[in-house]
RNA sequence: GGGCGCUUAGCUCAGCCGGUAGAGCAUCGCCCUUACAAGGCGAGGGUCGCAGGUUCGAUCCCUGCAGCGCCCACCA
């Protein structure tokens, strides 16, 4: 049972991690009815996915909470699953058969969804996998997929509850209109981009008199489709024509010109064509005059659509669009309609103008508004005047006063204003899409075109009473895949039915996700939740920052900058790197750049840090919600930590195996040093634990790091060394008498150490837990389900961290000396005490074996009051004198240096003090515990500064 | 147009209730000391973006400005 030489992260992971999940460790076990349950949802990674490192952190930071949890006795649930991610899913499978020459039209509905399937099980488990590489304690076994059964059951239930409540409703309007998928989409899935385009200068001739109106528009294609020519109502320039016509050009149509606030006098010509059936703005326009008298012939065309559902010009519209451009596509109908009117003198001239360009977050095609009819749920009750189906009130309403009574709380707090933003001014949420991938819509129509809303065909005719003979067929379209997610705190809990689980997880404890999922997700699941579970979907979110590479630039492929987190786990050449980040580079010169800059970048790859060292970075950097920018420095030393804990716990082992550390023995003797340790381990722990409450992992694990390098590894195995090879030096009696409980506090406290850092890197914790915790006095199979380390107040000695501060400062102001006199480490120096108090004496007669070993001090006298010291180096320890003896040692000339520049430092602090001191405001209104500070800071520095200058007069050359 | 955030060491970032600053990495010395050279010991390095204000005292609170970033929104 021993330690191997080094740290090799790559076997114990993946060993442990199988013992783990095969043992069933990830399962919340039985209930403990005296504690609350904890329960994490992962957010359900897509399908067609794999690990990024947003990922990676965000599964760090659940993972680390869900151990947490588990280790201090909760019932603990983190419960996986992934999303079946609609139209990214179907997009991937396109592109596949159409490698292969064919389209989804030519599978035909059913065997394309088949085709999907098949995909998903031969492809989409990799994300799982990688979560699993991560060290990921979610619970496999109950892992759900947003088109399971249940799931399916419950979004079904859901529709159809909301449907019969009035909420959600299917209506004739513009949407946001893909023309390259083919699909509406939601607002959110719309993504405006500042591009530059132009402002076109249109003349409409006026109708019954000469004359032009100029009006100007980014989109001269869809004039074909106006309905009007607006002007601002106070605009003096126009207002002789409102109420008139003019004649849109190449067609015989009039239109009327009206009057409308909408408009802006200052921008392009000061008259808007108005277009409703291709404008969000044009369509308010219009329906506020549509009954207008000066509309009449408008109510007659209705609403005209000049596009198809590619967006080319339509031909069915009849007259009304001239042949001359039906089946133009949108952008070659543009070129034409421009040229024809310029042909005819009717441009007046061309602006450049930047604009803002919808386009689809997936396809990135340039969105139309579009007017199809859609299912909508509705959100905005209260503000609307149109006839839709009665109902109770808005749900956006318990959603918004979730967060506002304290009920949800947002970590950090300052995205419940973006939160309530949003759902403040929330438009209907359309839910329909025009895609084969997803939850087909539970409604049916006859040919009448009557809708039928039920959780399935059978249940829709015996709900609504429909003969057999009558032929239903059900609506073609999917609902968004939000839709689905947005019940996932619930629906993968069992609901609708009423399971132990619903009943022991929900409300979930926290949400941990990404801020750019507020409103996709979040949001919606808080509606959701409130609507039919009565109750919070969780308590509190955790708002993470997006993950950056070190200089801050987001990662993406075409800026070749991305890192795959399981790359920084196992290592990867130079090569197989370069190809990876160009690959499926479509510009050939960037693909060049890129090659070229990972080369010099990572000129030997990148090595394998193992997934310990990566959780422990991403933990360290994150602090308070912001970006984190990556830097890969960082993981390379927290994989040297991870080596420094490895080779501490080789020490501990070494010199406790086969050695009594005190399992079996009843009153041991502590040293100060071991009083402290233990100390100190207290107080990390209750640091720690405040830090992962505030959700300040960072700070956690820079807690953890400071325990183990600095106060562990670099003080107290050196402290312990005098103690375990007494053999070697003086004070053999004296040691060997704390050998024991020596032995007792390193295991002890090392067992502990590990279970306080386990929740952030648990494979090394478990890995060197199962050496040592039968020397600990510990037994049990897995380090994960053992306690947590709690604070305990009465294993805080500070008599004992006032004695250790006294030897680390003798010990740190002689290294100071051998450090700056470049005194060689092995070296050993006499060293002499000054002005030595009782109390040093005492500290020194218990502690001298650690100053020679740690201070590698040859020998220590203590001077008397008379004694005449010999030229020495000096350094104080409160107004005890540290002195080294120049001779044959030091450089006297280097020594007058450090001492002025000493000297310096104390001149500039005294000042500083001393001017506070005078100042009267201070003295009368400053707390008395800060003058008082203020005050002994100014008698130690006056100590100070004697003792060095009589240092410098003394060594100084006569 | 509205809202939010950021600016601290060469780099990446902490910094609580106001008492004039810390970490990691990088840099520079000296060391292969029997856990660890993936290491040890020591050192240098900051006008806390700028200008005002409040205060005995401001990196911290307030106001303004500059620069950077993000989110939302219908100027054709």
């Amino acid at each position: 049972m021993t330690l191997d030489k080094s740290y090799n992260p790559h076997d114990i992971e993946s060993r442990w991690y199988t013992c783990w999940e095969e043992k069933g460790y990830f399962s919340p076990g039985p209930p403990d009815q005296s504690k609350p349950p904890y329960c994490i949802m992962l957010p359900p990674p897509n399908v067609t996915g794999s690990l990024h490192m947003g990922h990676a952190f965000q599964d760090t930071v659940m993972d680390a909470l869900t151990r947490y949890h588990r280790m201090k006795g909760l019932q603990t649930l983190w419960q996986p699953g992934m999303d079946h991610a609609g139209i990214a899913t179907q997009m991937v499978v396109e592109r596949l058969i159409n490698a292969q020459g064919q389209t989804r039209h030519h599978y035909g509905r059913d065997k394309f969804i088949h085709r999907v399937w098949q995909w998903k099980s031969e492809s989409g488990g990799m994300i799982s996998r990688q979560l699993r590489r991560m060290g990921a304690s979610a619970d496999w076994e109950n892992e759900r997929f947003t088109l399971d059964e249940g799931l399916t059951d419950a979004v079904n239930e859901v529709f159809v509850s909301l449907y019969d409540e009035g909420i959600i409703y299917r209506g004739r309007r513009l949407v946001n209109w893909d023309p390259v998928l083919h699909t509406a989409l939601s607002d959110l899935e719309v993504l405006s981009e500042e591009e530059q385009g132009s402002l076109w200068h249109l003349r409409y001739p006026l109708w019954d008199a000469d004359g032009v109106l100029t009006v100007a528009t980014t989109r001269p294609e869809t004039m074909l489709g106006d309905s009007a020519v607006a002007v601002h109502p106070d605009d003096a320039r126009f207002t002789h024509l409102v109420g008139k016509f003019v004649a849109l050009p190449l067609t015989n149509r009039r239109l009327p010109v009206i009057a409308d606030p909408y408009v802006d006098p200052e921008f392009g010509s000061g008259c808007v064509k108005i277009t409703p059936a291709h404008d969000f703005n044009d369509y308010q326009v219009w329906a506020r005059h549509r009954r207008s008298e000066a509309m009449t012939d408008q109510i007659h065309h209705g609403l005209i659509n000049v596009f198809t559902d590619d967006a080319a010009i339509r031909g069915d519209e009849g007259e009304l669009i001239p042949p001359a451009y039906v089946g133009l596509d949108r952008f070659d109908a543009r070129k034409k309609i421009v040229a024809d009117l310029q042909a005819q003198g009717l441009l007046e001239r061309i602006d450049d103008h930047r604009l803002k360009i919808p386009r689809g977050d997936r396809s990135g095609a340039v969105i139309e508004p579009y007017l199809t009819d859609q299912w909508y749920v509705d959100l905005t009750r209260d503000k609307c005047e149109d006839g839709r189906p009665g109902g109770k009130a808005k749900i956006t309403d318990p959603a918004i006063n979730a967060v506002k009574t304290g009920a949800i709380e947002f970590v950090p707090e300052n995205w419940r204003k973006i939160y309530y933003q949003w759902l403040e001014n929330i438009e209907d949420w359309c839910i329909s899409r025009q895609i084969w991938w997803g939850h087909r819509i539970p409604a049916w129509y006859d040919d009448q075109g009557n809708i039928y809303v039920g959780q399935s065909e059978s249940r829709v005719r015996e709900k609504y009473a429909i003969d057999d003979e009558l032929t239903l067929r059900q609506d073609d379209d999917v609902l968004d895949t939000w839709f689905s997610s947005a019940l996932w705190p619930f629906s993968t809990l069992g609901w609708p039915q009423q399971t132990g689980r619903l009943n022991r997880f929900y409300p979930t404890s926290v949400l941990v996700t990404g801020f750019d999922i507020i409103f996709f997700w979040v949001a919606r699941m808080i509606m959701m939740g409130m609507k039919f579970m009565g109750e919070v979907p969780f308590r509190q979110v955790y708002i993470h920052g997006l993950i950056r590479d070190a200089h801050g630039q987001k990662m993406s492929k075409s800026k070749g900058n991305v890192l795959d987190p399981i790359d920084l786990i196992d290592g990867i050449e130079l090569e197989a790197l370069v190809d990876k980040r160009v690959k499926g580079m479509m510009q050939p010169h960037l693909a060049e750049k890129i090659a070229r800059q990972t080369r010099s970048d990572y000129p030997r790859g990148i090595p394998g840090f193992g997934t310990d060292a990566l959780r422990f970075t991403f933990a360290a950097l994150a602090s308070n919600g912001r970006d984190i920018n990556f830097d890969l420095a960082r993981v390379e030393g927290y994989a040297n930590f991870c080596n420094k804990l490895w080779n501490a716990a080789r020490f501990v082992l070494m010199n406790v195996q086969g050695r009594d550390c005190g399992q079996n023995t009843l009153n041991m003797a502590f040293s100060s040093a071991d009083k402290w340790m233990v100390s100190q381990l207290q107080r990390s722990a209750l640091k720690v634990e405040e830090a992962i409450n505030k959700y300040r992992f960072d700070q956690a694990a820079h807690e953890i790091y400071d325990l183990i390098w600095n106060k562990y590894c670099d003080w107290y195995l050196e402290l312990c060394k005098p103690v375990l090879h007494y053999e070697n030096g003086h004070h053999k009696n004296d040691l060997a008498s704390l050998q024991v409980g020596t032995r007792c506090t390193l295991v002890r406290v090392l067992e502990s150490i590990l279970r306080l850092a386990h929740p952030i890197m648990p494979f090394i914790t478990e890995e060197i837990w199962q050496r040592i915790a039968l020397f600990a006095g510990k037994d049990g199979e897995t380090i994960m389900l053992q306690p947590y380390p709690q604070f305990d107040a009465d294993k805080v000695d500070e008599a004992a961290e006032r004695e250790m501060g006294w030897v680390m400062q003798c010990i740190l102001g002689i290294r100071k000396i051998r450090g700056e006199m470049d005194i060689a480490p092995g070296k050993r120096v006499p060293v002499l005490l000054g002005n030595a108090s009782a109390m040093d004496l005492e500290r020194l007669q218990r502690n001298q074996s650690y100053l020679e070993v740690l201070a590698k001090a040859a020998s220590i006298e203590v001077l008397g009051s008379s004694d005449e010291p010999p030229e020495s180096a000096i350094a104080m320890v409160g107004n005890m004198q540290l002195l080294i003896p120049i001779a044959g040692l030091i450089d006297k000339t280097a020594e007058l240096g450090r001492l002025n520049r000493i000297a310096l430092k104390i001149q500039q602090e005294l000042e500083q003090v001393s001017k506070k001191l005078e100042n009267q405001g201070f003295l009368s209104k400053a707390p008395k515990e800060v003058v008082e500070n203020e005050k002994k800071k100014l008698v130690d520095l006056q100590v100070k500064k004697t003792a060095i200058q009589e240092q410098i007069e003394k060594i100084s050359p006569r």
